[in-house]
RNA sequence: GCGCCCGUAGCUCAGCCGGAUAGAGCACCGGCCUUCUAAGCCGUAGGUCAGAGGUUCGAAUCCUCUCGGGCGCACCA
């Protein structure tokens, strides 16, 4: 019979249900496979879903089955309107979450050796870092923000030479300047402000450490206060140059050897990544004793490990895509577990301007700073533009959109919404409209489709801040508030908020509340600052 | 040559752990201020989701190949 072999095939479906948890078996039998009474009804119906949901009716307003088998759960209005008391009791913590279960995570990002100042691109991973690890611990994580740097090696000699170059230039000595020097007009202010101190008192000097330790103080000076002004601060700084001196490096090479992974050839040691899966085996120490930056980095990850961290969040620029599958396989062959290893890789930045992208070369020091950019265009507009790509795409920086203080800059778009919200709020307070206790918010007033919509997105904000968080997508965050700022001003635009109904007035309020809430803490969560007034 | 990323509206980009009619912002065009900030809103238009195969009941999404663009492929970092 045709109703048994659908009642059957229905049966089992419920059974895979039950089996893969998406509801309880208490409803086993309990729903109905009949001819509906009316026609338009199909030739069969079951309450299937009904009786599954039963449980959940308070919830429902009702459940249709729509489409190629979409099971479409209409709730019931209530079920919105009590986001936001929550949203309004929670000022503080609303979006923030435990379900990182206070997991250890090291966020590594910047890592600039202190040979010049941050560049542009540094910026976008300096933001992106940040938000990400904001994100990490406003979802529960135990998270420490680190900066990784070398203050040794051959960069820094190089940039001792030119800044000892350019001291002897500037007091008209001869001098030469190193092949592959550092050209920025930083290392003459440095090399001046060597003059101020010692005169040409340095001017036989045959060590070039005076000089390197001066760029290199200065320097870092000037990219921690470049990151100051970002609103960024590393809880620690982990210089490549202990794990020589504490032989951690050596060690590495020991264990590598001991396990057969490491080899001498032509003078220098090998890590042998042919074994490891990779292409080809790479050289870990030069001919020349040195390390390459590989071994190192090998023995930081590894140093992460011992440390305890049960999450690693590297932040590279995609031009040090190479070095990832060799100091994942490293550590894979010390005996860690590189899946613990999150790299995140972000594309370029190109500045625009007068619609012309801006040219630039590391080389000759022909690049955009940070700190150039913060004084055109200020830390909120950077750190919004940085994050509004995902990390996957490069980022064009419009500079002239960036300056706007219009309707078109995304930032303020979403600034305004906040600004606006409280001056509604100031509004109300002059006509002596009192909030009241939140219980008696007359939250059951908010039924107007828009309202219901603000309430679903304020709803979505704690999940999509979890999500972001485990992706490591914080561009998410961006169109969230963009999204939700847009909203806002077209409710506002279409309904009063302050009217002559009293106890609708209060209602509004509150989800004005809310909704400033929702803003300021998404705000916050991208390191933006959410103006009570503009 | 090899590896990774990208290719979606005129432009810049979301969506990509497969699902219903592919979204937003700019730009263009046309409207909205005696009332809570016009730094705002509303409306019109705009698409072979680079292309070709494949998997699937179903593909922008997964697989393969091709074509474009970026970044790498050091005894530099």
């Amino acid at each position: 019979m045709i109703k048994t072999r659908l009642k059957t095939l229905i049966d089992h479906c419920f059974d895979q249900g039950v089996e893969a948890g998406f509801w309880s078996a208490a409803a086993a039998g309990g729903y109905s496979l009949d001819e509906p009474k009316h026609a338009g009804q199909g030739d069969l119906a079951t309450n299937l879903a009904m009786v599954v949901l039963a449980p959940h009716t308070d919830l429902l307003e009702r459940v249709e089955v729509a489409g190629p088998g979409f099971v479409n759960c209409y709730l019931n209005k209530t079920v919105w309107q009590s986001v936001l008391p929550e949203v309004c009791a929670n000022e503080a913590t609303f979006g923030r979450s435990d379900i990182g279960k206070a997991k250890k995570v090291l966020v590594e990002f910047v890592s600039a050796n202190p040979t010049g100042p941050l560049s542009v691109g540094h910026g976008r991973q300096a933001v992106l870092g940040d938000a990400i690890a904001g994100l990490l611990s406003a979802t529960g994580h135990q998270v420490t923000r680190e900066y990784y740097y070398n203050d040794a090696g051959r960069q820094m000699r190089v940039l001792g030479e030119s800044t000892r170059a350019r001291y002897l230039e500037a007091l008209g000595l001869p001098f030469t300047f190193p092949e592959d020097g550092y050209q920025g007009q930083y290392i003459r202010d440095i090399a001046q402000a060597l003059i101020e101190e010692h005169g040409d008192g340095l001017k036989d000097e045959p060590e070039v450490t005076p000089f390197k330790n001066k760029a290199e103080r200065v320097i870092f000076d000037d990219i921690n206060t470049t990151l100051h002004r970002l609103g960024i601060v590393f809880d620690n700084y982990y210089n490549e140059h202990s794990l020589y001196e504490n032989g951690l490096v050596d060690d590495v090479v020991a264990s590598l050897r001991e396990k057969g992974l490491a080899y001498d050839q032509d003078g220098a040691v090998w890590f042998k990544g042919t074994e490891c899966g990779l292409p080809q085996d790479r050289v870990i120490i030069k001919s020349t004793g040195e390390p390459t930056y590989r071994l190192p980095d090998m023995a930081y990850h590894r140093e992460k490990f011992k440390r305890g961290f049960d999450w690693m969040v590297d932040i590279f620029g995609s031009d040090h895509i190479a070095t990832v599958p060799d100091v994942l396989a490293g550590v894979k062959a010390l005996g860690y577990d590189p899946s613990k290893v999150t790299v995140v890789l972000h594309q370029f930045v190109t500045l625009l301007r007068d619609g012309q992208q801006v040219k630039m070369s590391t080389r000759k020091a022909n690049f955009v700073t940070v700190d150039e950019l913060l004084d055109e265009v200020g830390a909120d507009v950077a750190r919004f533009f940085f994050l509004m790509r995902k990390a996957d795409s490069q980022l064009e920086f419009d500079l002239d959109l960036a300056t706007k203080t219009s309707q078109e800059n995304p930032v303020y778009y979403v600034q305004y919404a906040h600004a606006r919200l409280h001056s509604i709020r100031r509004q109300a307070e002059a006509k002596g409209v009192v909030l009241g206790s939140l219980a008696d918010a007359p939250v059951g007033r908010l039924t107007l489709d828009d309202e219901i919509l603000l309430l679903k997105a304020m709803a979505g904000f704690p999940g999509l801040v979890q999500g972001a968080a485990l992706d490591l997508a914080p561009h998410r965050l961006v169109f969230f508030l963009q999204d939700l700022a847009g909203q806002f001003h077209s409710y506002y635009n279409k309904h009063r908020i302050v009217s002559e109904d009293e106890e609708l007035s209060r209602a509004r309020l509150w989800l004005a509340m809310g909704l400033r809430i929702v803003l300021r803490n998404g705000l916050a969560l991208i390191g933006v600052s959410a103006p009570e007034s503009m």
